[in-house]
RNA sequence: GGAGAAGUAGCGAAGUGGUCGUAACGCGCCGCACUCGAAAUGCGGUUGUCCGCAAGGGCACGUGGGUUCGAAUCCCACCUUCUCCGCCA
């Protein structure tokens, strides 16, 4: 959410980066119901002070035991119209709020203007694709091949993008949450969180999913709990309303969690395999940090989530996204995109954004410097990585001729029984 | 699910219809004094937000309603936390 003052003064430039995004500010909306709230504001309280001075005189004159009737009868009336001013009051607030909630955080300086995929900017590559002396297979046909990973049966027991992980599928599913939480841990310095995997509305409308994305959440029906479309909900709103010592920042916390995307609008999009399951693992970084601080504090989140695809040996590159790819919330944005051989190309398997303090105000998360007031914080978040996609890279990137899947050294440890550092042999 | 208790500033806590939320008091924090320095001590300061060019004013005692000329204080509903009982992985 953008600051109301922010926005009164500086109506031009929050049209223009909404555009940026692809998206439409209805500035003259906003003006209107802006100016209205003030006009009706001003008319009130001077309702109000005047019921304030004259209550004080109703107290003073039944001290003194003069008789109050006259002036009580006249508050009566005062009152009255406080009472329906302030609901029509409500009304205007309410549909401001909903405005400032739709509009989009603004692009940093730097990011790239441009409207779609073809305008976002790679900045560096990590690997080489590998060179296959086969037919490389697609990574669900290696699973059924294995026989680790049952897309049929899911389709009968749940539905359409969903998955049984089974035997060494399962087992490498597990391990790589492992591998991946003992790495932000042990040398990266986050702190583990296990998060709830249902929030209330609020924390969904703290992190920007709601009010404008509900149909890509799923809701339990009957209540107002949302399953998480990413830790970065539970995670984020963890601070929620909360004002930290400055020394508390940075804070840096890592957290598996299964994901829930309800994928509307995705309809016959990746319909095979893994890259898009309704239910999907992902270890997620979640900081936050001082305003002068998010720059280079998403540059190490970027380089953390970079840290466990060299250590898989994936090829990746890192993309650094245009004003158009950016998001509702964020402010600035790489995209690390693994190489799967079967789509021959990049596909994006972590999403590392700041957002500025766009989450923080409408979470109500600050901190206080020293003697001073207090500011809202930056956050930031970012995949380290999504699990199933990884698996994906790892099937397709590691496959052998024989229909065996190599096990990259880095995750040996974390798979115990394994033998000869293949699966399938 | 049943019974009970509680939600007030960064934290603890007082306040039960009209000099008052610039919220007593304590802790914490900031500044000053004392000190070679620190501790201790003393003095002073320290909520947020909205309207307004300003002067000034409004709002907020979990949330939302109600009663009243006037509500932290009375009434109703809801949320959260705690205690006991029941159930339960």
């Amino acid at each position: 959410m953008l600051d109301l003052k922010f926005v009164r003064e500086n109506l031009e430039m929050v049209r223009e980066a909404a555009a940026r995004k692809g998206e439409e500010a209805d500035i003259n909306r906003f003006t209107a119901v802006d100016e209205q709230r003030r006009r009706l504001l001003s008319e009130v309280e001077r309702l109000k002070n005047r019921r304030n001075v004259v209550s004080e005189q109703v107290a003073a004159m039944k001290k003194s035991g003069e008789d109050a009737t006259a002036v009580i009868e006249e508050m009566r009336a005062v009152s009255a119209r406080i009472k329906e001013m302030d609901s029509e009051i409500r009304g205007i607030e309410e549909e401001l709020q909903n405005i400032l909630l739709t509009l989009p955080n603004i692009p940093l300086p730097g990011v790239p203007v441009g409207q779609n995929e073809a305008d976002n900017v790679p900045v560096r590559f990590f690997g080489e694709p590998p060179r296959f002396d086969f037919e490389p297979k697609a990574h669900w046909d290696i699973a059924a091949g294995l026989d680790i990973i049952d897309f049929e049966r899911a389709g009968k027991v749940t539905g359409a993008r969903f998955a049984f992980y089974k035997g060494w599928g399962a087992r490498l599913e597990r391990a790589l949450i492992n591998f991946m939480l003992d790495l932000h841990v042990n040398e990266h310095g986050y702190t583990e969180i296990f998060p709830p995997f249902l929030v209330h509305r609020n924390s969904m409308t703290g992190t920007g999913q709601l009010p404008k994305f509900e149909e890509d959440a799923f809701r339990v029906a009957g209540t107002e709990y949302f399953l998480i479309p990413t830790a970065e909900v539970p995670v984020t709103n963890l601070h929620r309303e909360e004002i930290m010592p400055e020394e508390a920042l940075p804070l840096r916390y890592a957290a598996y969690s299964a994901c829930f995307r309800a994928e509307a609008g995705a309809h016959g999009r990746d319909t095979r395999g893994l890259i898009r399951q309704h239910q999907f693992n992902k270890v997620e970084l979640v900081k936050f940090t001082r305003p002068e601080d998010s720059d280079a504090e998403l540059e190490s989140l970027t380089a953390n989530a970079e840290e466990v695809l060299k250590r898989l040996g994936l090829p990746y590159r890192v993309v650094l996204m245009c004003t158009g790819e950016l998001g509702f919330a964020a402010a600035k944005k790489y995209d690390l995109e693994v190489w799967l051989p079967a789509f021959n190309a990049y596909r994006e398997i972590s999403s590392c954004s700041n957002f500025s303090d766009f989450q923080a105000r409408r979470a109500g998360i600050r901190f206080r410097r020293k003697g001073g007031r207090a500011e809202f914080v930056h956050t930031l978040n970012g995949s380290g990585v999504a699990v199933g996609r990884t698996v994906a890279a790892i099937l397709e990137n590691y496959q052998q001729g024989d229909g065996t899947v190599l096990v990259p050294p880095a995750l040996r440890p974390y798979l115990s029984g394994l033998r000869g550092n293949y699966i399938g042999r």
